[in-house]
This record gives C-alpha cells, sequence and structure tokens, in this order.
DNA sequence: GTGAAAGCGCTAACAA
DNA sequence: TTGTTAGCGCTTTCAC
C-alpha cells in the first residue's frame, strides 16, 4: 500500500503538505494541492486509518453493543443509527454480547480498546451488565439506548412507555374493552420491563380502571406469549396489553390455537412494531417506534456529553392500530 | 491510560521485556513475568490495540457486511459468525450495507482501512457490487457469503439450494402434491435466485414433473409473497414452493386473506426457517438453514486462504415439516 | 533472557 | 504556505 511517502514523493512536497491536503487540515497552495492529488490518486492512495487513529486518538468510528441481533427489535434500531452516523461520517461497528455479561464486558472493552469514539450499548441486564459499563466510564463517550443498568450511569434514550401504552389503553378503552390484562416481562433485571409494568399501570389509572387479572409476567419472547394465552382468565378479560409484540404473536398464535377469536371475544395489542406485526393473523395492533428519532437522541447525546450529569431522551411512539383489536365504528 | 512505558517503569524492566509479556511472545523469566504481571495489574493496563495493529498490521478483527440487517435472514447467520470468531480471539464488527452499492463499497474500504484482518460480505447485488469487492481483493481475506457477485471472484459459502428445494419437493410429492408452482424472486441481479429457480427445476425433473404454473418471480420479501397469492392459479396448482420464508409468510396471509385452505387446498414451503416461520399460521414446513456449520465454514475458508482458486462451500439445510404442508398420514 | 533502538503511517508543533 | 522533527504505543530485530 502507498504510503503518505510514496504520495510526497511523487509530488515533490513533504509528508506534512500532503497530510494537510488529505485531511484538510490547513490550507495549502491550490497548486500543491492538485499535485498531492493528482499523485494520490496515481498511486491509488488510501488513508492508514489505524495510524490516524494512533496518532489522533480518533477513529471516527462508533460503537454499538446490543443483547441479540436476532431480536427483531434491534435490526431497526440499528438501521437507524447506522444512517444517522453517515450523516457525521462516522461508522458503525456493531457487536452482539449474546446476552452474557461475559461476553458483554468483552466486547465493550475491544471497542474501547480499538479506540472507538463513542459506544452506544443496550445493556442485556439490569444488575449483571453494570460491571461491564462501570468499566468503560470515563474512557470515552458512553450511553445506554433502550434499557439501562441501575444507577444512571450515563445518559440514556428509550421509548415513552408512558405514551405508548396510554395510546393502547386509550385505544382499547375507547373500543370498549375495560377489562383489561398485561402480559409482559418479569421486571427483576429488565429496565424496560420495570417501565412498562409501571406505564400500564398509569394508564389504567388514568381511566379509573383496575386489572382485571394480575399481570402475566414472563419474559419478552413469543413462547412467552404462547404460555400465557392458556393463563389468561378469558371470562374476566376482553383485552390483552402485551409488554411487547413477540409477545403479542406468541398470545395471537395460542388464542388461536384456543379457539378464541380476536378481537372478537379478546383484543390484543402489541409494543414496537416488529415487521412481522404487519402480517401476523390478525395483523397486530400495536406501537411503532420512530426509530429515526431514537438513532436521532443517540446520536446527539453521544457526540455532544454534558457534564451535567445524566440525560434521559425518551422518544414517544405512534399508535398503529390494525385488526387485533375492534375498530371504533364497531362498538 | 497507562502505556507499556508505565509498566516498564513500575516493573523496573524494559518495555520490550514488558511486551514480550503481554504477548506471549517470547520466554522472559519468571520472576520478570511476575513483575510485569503485577505492575500491569496495579495499573489497570490495557493493549492499546490501534498502536499493536499498526506494528503488526494485524488487528484480530474481522469485518462482516451484510445488506440488510433487518432481513431476518442475516442475524442469524451473524449471531453463529461472532460465536466462531470468538472461539479464535477475533472480534466481529459487523456493517450494513443498506442495499446500496455506494455505500456497500464505503463500508468495505472503511473496514479494509482499520485493517481487518479478514472481511464477510454478502453482497446485495451481483453486478453492482462488483466493484466493491475488486477494490478490496488482494488486500486482504475477503469470502462472500450466501450471495456472491459475477465472476467468482472470492471464496464463497452458502446455502445448498439444490438439496434444499429437492428436500421440499420430495416432501411435496410423498404428501401427494405434484402440481406445483414455484414463487420465488428474478434471479436478474440475485446469486441466489438464480440458483435457487436451477434448485427447483431440477428437483422437479427428479419426479419427471413439470411446473404446474410458470414461476412467479417477483422479490424475496413478504410484499411479493402477498401479491403473488392473487396470481396463483389455484385451479392447476395444489402445492406452492416459496423461494424464502419471507414469501411464504406473505403467501399464507395472502391465502388465508382470499378464503383459501392450508395445506388442504394448497401446501405451501418456505425456505431458511426465520424465527417467525415458526409462529405463522399455519406454521411453515421449510428448510432450516445450518448456521452454524455455515459460520464455521465462512471462518474456516477465511483463516486459511488458499491460492488454488476460489473454493465454494455450500451447506446442506434440512427439513422442518410443520403444518403448512399436510403430513404423510392423511395421504 | 534482556535492553536499546528503529519504525509501523500518520499528524501537529514549531520554525522558517 | 511549507518543511523538519518528534512522537502516538507498540513490536521486533539486533546485540549483548
Amino acid at each position: 500500500m502507498a504510503t503518505i511517502h510514496d504520495v510526497a514523493r511523487l509530488a515533490g512536497v513533504s509528508t506534512s503538505t500532503v497530510s494537510r491536503v488529505l485531511s484538510r487540515s490547513r490550507a495549502v497552495h491550490p497548486e500543491s494541492e492538485a499535485k498531492v492529488l493528482a499523485a494520490a490518486e496515481e498511486l491509488g492512495y488510501r488513508h492508514n486509518a489505524v495510524a490516524r487513529a494512533l496518532r489522533t486518538s480518533r477513529s471516527h468510528t462508533i460503537g454499538m453493543l446490543v443483547p441479540q441481533i436476532s431480536n427483531p427489535f434491534f435490526p431497526a434500531l440499528v438501521e437507524a443509527v447506522e444512517r444517522r452516523l453517515d450523516r457525521e461520517g462516522l461508522v458503525l461497528f456493531l457487536c452482539d454480547s449474546q446476552r452474557d455479561a461475559e461476553v458483554e464486558a468483552r466486547r465493550l472493552l475491544a471497542l474501547v480498546d480499538r479506540q472507538v469514539d463513542g459506544v452506544i450499548i443496550t445493556p442485556f441486564d439490569a444488575t449483571a451488565s453494570v460491571a461491564a459499563v462501570r468499566g468503560v466510564l470515563g474512557r470515552l463517550p458512553v450511553i445506554q439506548a433502550i434499557r439501562c443498568v441501575e444507577g444512571s450511569l450515563t445518559d440514556w434514550v428509550g421509548v415513552d412507555d408512558e405514551t405508548g401504552f396510554r395510546l393502547l389503553v386509550d385505544h382499547l378503552v375507547a373500543a370498549g374493552r375495560r377489562r383489561l390484562v398485561f402480559v409482559s416481562a418479569a421486571p427483576e433485571t429488565n429496565s424496560s420491563a420495570q417501565r412498562r409494568l409501571d406505564a400500564v399501570d398509569a394508564a389504567l389509572r388514568a381511566h379509573g380502571l383496575t386489572a382485571a387479572q394480575e399481570p402475566l409476567l414472563g419474559r419478552f419472547e413469543v413462547d412467552w406469549g404462547l404460555d400465557a394465552a392458556e393463563r389468561v382468565d378469558l371470562s374476566a378479560v376482553d383485552g390483552i396489553v402485551c409488554g411487547n409484540d413477540a409477545i403479542a404473536l406468541g398470545m395471537l398464535r395460542g388464542l388461536r390455537r384456543a379457539g378464541v377469536s380476536v378481537p372478537g371475544q379478546v383484543a390484543v395489542t402489541g409494543f414496537d412494531d416488529i415487521s412481522y406485526a404487519e402480517i401476523s393473523d390478525p395483523p397486530l395492533t400495536t406501537v411503532r417506534q420512530e426509530w429515526d428519532a431514537l438513532a436521532d437522541a443517540c446520536v446527539r447525546l453521544l457526540l455532544h456529553p454534558s457534564d451535567d450529569g445524566p440525560r434521559c431522551a425518551a422518544i414517544a411512539p405512534t399508535l398503529q392500530v390494525r385488526e387485533s383489536t375492534p375498530s371504533l365504528e364497531a362498538t
């Protein structure tokens, strides 16, 4: 590979001049500039990003760490963040922590070791991930996305669960459903699960309602939705609010298997609007994440750190009505 | 951050000795080793991977570039590759080319510039991606996964489509379905589409069958399956072989909307076994990718380049029978 | 087994 | 505006 020296020699200037031209760091005589550009072109010169990073301590790279890329929630976020960073001339390197604290810590260090300019992490567990996050604090800008570990260590960007569930509950109530149950994940070590539980409580209270059945709390997964379908008290419930789309999709499948009509007998709602929400049967009423707004907030907070303690950006999702809830005219 | 010099000073040895201990590159007196380790520990020393990469031209990092991570096919592959690389002490940095040749080329260069030790790429288009792949050829090990560009430029790892569709067609025929139609993607610029078209042809021929209807060729997407549902000649067809699961899922939805019973009136098969194949209604009979075997082959070829021209590794998938095809007893 | 010294490719004072 | 020079933090001859 051609180096800056080769270019300098061919252009008949010093390496500094080449560097200045190539990194536009300072004005250079147009003539020299032209010679440098021509020489670089001729040699097929490419910046050595590693050398540059060593020298400047900046890599123009942002690391992102998600717990499990096969969770269909994350790809949409990753794509939005990537597009957003592209506009800043930054490239995104994505890593997967495999929902394992040890892997998560290693990946995080690997990213830091390679001098990424910042990290966006979705910690997989509110307590098990604390050490990993702590381990890189202060060494580079870090923000947490979607979930967060205990103790508000960093800025956080996530979903405005309160608004989301209020939209959903409002919609169900407007459709005449008031006997609701919440099926979600156990809040123990997942910050989203806790927030969503609170959000549904608040939304019910706003209508002067109480839950028709104690919340069914398992995991944010299809299988749990499937299981939970058998635990819903169908004699007491006419609306099932699920903690996310995966649960709702499993629920839909479980209800169908049991011969329960949706939304006739019971309405079902999801949360996130992952791609399969649209083609489930019936298509799922849910709340759509504003991926671009989430990505925007992530990048903004990451690139403009503040000293005034951790900031939060909760992005409100929007209602996406489909056929798993009754249409309003029908009531 | 502590550097190797700090460690050397504290340990009372030279930087070379520290380097040798920390990179296990040569035997060092046990006593010096202990001192170095203690000093490193005390200072919280961490390797500067950038400096090391500059010096050695190795980054212990592999780049992977997929066309669109939100295509549910890729996360499973990415996860398998990541786990596999982990075992080699390599970290995977994933990039997304957004199905755009220009972005793809830039990402590829970004990866190369950062001196990754190898790249696994799924080119998004058989012709539009040629330039990007060519541009990095010879600069580092490159393999193509799943799809490939024209002209067999590099090693390739992918799915054994022939075996896959043979399994599916055998299964349909065994279930008494012989009036089959293939619904897939137009083969123009997608190497998988071409191979799958050929594979289905071969599978039909092996049974002395001809297609009940000309193949319906669109895109590898849910929407196309939905559209195609209206174009299937239901009077002539009793089995619909789809080019991938996304199409099949759309097809299922389209057929249900049209009141067609599956598999009673018509059977439907997919290809890939993405996670939602299991919870569609009815659950989709498909062919399951052997993700670990695919990942294994990717890593093996990448890490052991050969000079004898491009190699191919086609990994056979396995049949996954669910309810979108008749059970064999029923026939 | 160990240390001194050179240098990976680049940028940024500093001096001219 | 340009060149000289020193180093970013590390590895690796080479000499001892």
